[in-house]
DNA sequence: TAGTATATTCGATATATGCCGAATATGTCA
DNA sequence: TGACATATTCGGCATATATCGAATATACTA
């Protein structure tokens, strides 16, 4: 993708408003979208070139992104270059959820026990019970989605 | 809750913790915490005080946790004073979840419509039904949970 | 091992955000 | 409607964050 057409100017814009107000910086956010429309791995000059950026906020959003398991690299042989591209792996992104639910449950519970009042427990444990159960439906979900798309 | 302490303390700041990263700010993260621990409803004087921010901030930080229904206010008969407690709707945040799921679905598609080349276009349609999967699964699940509170 | 291509880190700056207290708006009672 | 209690909004300040270009580190070739 050596130039970025209106169209998809405003996919990217798109998709970076979603994730935006759910945390992610707007850099990292938009360089997704720009991911996603690319058929091939693009490098960083690429990347700084067609997102008009500079090269080391490139650099910086596609690690996050990496860290975020949305993107991965690759490598190429008997370079130095370092490529990009989407990561394959749709359900990282529900799992990273699925981390938060358990890490609130888990504080909730952690609540449960230092309070002192009945209801408040009461309350706490119950919040708990909810993510986790929502948690495993969660996983339920990925591992038959996995079985499909593995079989 | 007239002081709060150490003990109930952490458990605010480890609550906050985990949505902070998420992008709900600070203070609201905080009044959330403290709001699960509040075994009456509250107001905003009792709220600066113990979270010890200005009245303002927990004004701002209140109607914000309203927004994401995590939290709702209570009128006061004959008076303009205004309680807030948390929601008991636990699900709603799930609910926001899906939204997203089902948003970025479609923002998948609309680029599919545009993209020229056929693996973009199977990439992009591939995403946005693992994540309508999701949402399906996610939906199914709150009704399931919904039957077994409610019967 | 030197030289080159490239990624990463760093320090400075610009921008955005959050927070506060003061000012304003709004609801409630008499 | 006037007086009061309370919530909300607003402008300014402090803080955090993102971005940049320059400096540095790293991996590869020869």
């Amino acid at each position: 993708m050596s130039n970025v057409e209106p169209d998809q100017r405003r996919f990217i814009d798109g998709i970076a408003r979603l994730f935006v107000p759910w945390g992610v910086p707007q850099t990292a956010a938009s360089l997704y979208g720009y991911l996603l429309l690319c058929p091939q791995p693009v490098d960083l000059d690429e990347i700084a070139r067609d997102l008009e950026i500079s090269k080391s906020s490139a650099s910086v959003a596609a690690r996050l992104l990496e860290q975020y398991t949305l993107a991965h690299r690759l490598r190429v042989r008997g370079s130095k270059r370092i490529l990009y591209e989407v990561s394959e792996n749709y359900e990282e992104m529900l799992t990273q959820q699925n981390r938060l639910l358990e890490a609130l449950a888990n504080q909730l519970l952690a609540g449960a026990q230092i309070s002192r009042s009945k209801k408040i427990k009461q309350r706490l444990k119950e919040i708990a019970a909810f993510n986790l159960a929502a948690r495993d439906a969660m996983t339920e979900m990925l591992q038959a989605m996995r079985a499909k798309r593995g079989g």
